[in-house]
DNA sequence: TGTACATCAGTGAACGCGCGTTCACTGATGTAC
DNA sequence: TGTACATCAGTGAACGCGCGTTCACTGATGTAC
């Protein structure tokens, strides 16, 4: 790469982290204003559309970025998983080191997916049903392999995407204390589900043969 | 009430009508301006200052209100579940007609949730706590009357509003057809928790036993 | 290697705009006698 | 019932502020020969 374009994408980066460190609980990305970027980036308020059109425009890149990093995330917790640890419990601690080391990032998933920018909205929507794609996958090996299939595998990964977002959100600002105790009730939350789900396809089985 | 303490009430009632009003998928109260509400409410900007001291105070008063409403609808399910109605399927029925009734005071509730004020989250935190702990007794009283008492009705009550919460937010910007299809996969999501939750009080049990 | 020209990331001045808030006011409603 | 005074919801002018965006520019980097 040449100087220039190093260089450019060395500012590019600065902007994008500018936006990431100003994210707070009392800052979301839509009060996050051009100016305040480009001054944190070190920047002329000008210079900033240079890299991009719009404020959106650089949100929806961190957007993406979350994005990769929550599969590259998804990638570890499964060769941990294989490794012979138990399936809910390295994911919960998988996910709960995502949040740790990336809170703005999820700071900007947890409140855009419900925000003002359909664009934002859709973008996450995808990130999000990916992560639970990817998990239903997950679920449905595990359930043939230990023969208690699931009666769904893709409406067990929604169910618990769901709730591992709703804890996500309040694991976020809370003491280590508390985030252990929201770690249990996570693993007992989700438990709930993937037995629920394993009884009633045993219920439905033998439902049809009663037929 | 005096003539001038009822106006004064029908203005106050207008300003948080007006604020109502404008919210929609593309417009949340966070982005809402004191003058913009003023206007829409037909009164002089300064006139606001009478009635609120600033914008949040009356975005408070329509999360106490979204409240008062969500427990009158839970009083109203109670009644039609006791005259004979299916516990899951005449829930959901109720949360759906609410939803279609009161866009807006939930998506108030389902934005400022993970918002930027504090005094927000934290009413509305205390508000969805109250919910999950009235469904929690629901189901307590449910299990016990059936003989088939759930693990912890307290966190399986937390894991369906989270999950009842997620699947509204996707409802409410969804054609009727769509909802139909939400309402059928939210009833299956809640009945893997429930029968999770019924299943593990049975297995620990037996554990208890055999120790 | 040296020269002449092209590219383009970053700049500072300037703009018009809607905002929240203050202030002193008006005039209808309420109260005391 | 009538009068004199108090209250207070609603007002219009004015303020200073930070915003997004435009523009013509500068000067370092890149390219062609």
């Amino acid at each position: 790469m040449s100087v220039r374009a190093e260089q450019k994408q060395k500012t590019r980066r600065a902007l994008m982290d500018a936006a990431l460190t100003q994210l707070s609980p009392e800052k979301g990305f839509a009060s996050l204003s051009l100016r305040e970027v480009a001054r944190e980036a070190g920047i002329a308020p000008t210079s900033f559309y240079r890299h991009f059109n719009e404020l959106d425009e650089l949100g929806l890149a961190l957007v993406d970025e979350a994005g990769v990093t929550l599969r590259q995330l998804m990638r570890q917790a499964r060769k941990r998983i294989e490794k012979g640890g138990s399936a809910v419990g390295t994911s919960i601690e998988t996910f709960m080191e995502y949040l740790s080391s990336n809170p703005n990032h999820f700071r900007l998933l947890l409140r855009e997916r419900t925000g003002i920018s359909k664009a934002f909205r859709t973008a996450i929507k995808a990130e999000l049903d990916h992560f639970a794609t990817e998990l239903a996958e997950d679920l449905k090996r595990a359930g043939d392999l230990k023969d208690r299939p699931l009666d769904d595998p893709q409406m067990v990964a929604d169910a618990m995407v769901a709730i591992i977002f709703n804890q996500g959100s309040e694991a976020l600002d809370s003491s280590p204390k508390e985030k252990a105790t929201l770690k249990e009730r996570l693993k007992i939350e989700l438990k709930y589900i993937l037995r629920g789900a394993e009884i009633i396809t045993i219920e439905n089985r033998a439902k049809n043969k009663a037929d």
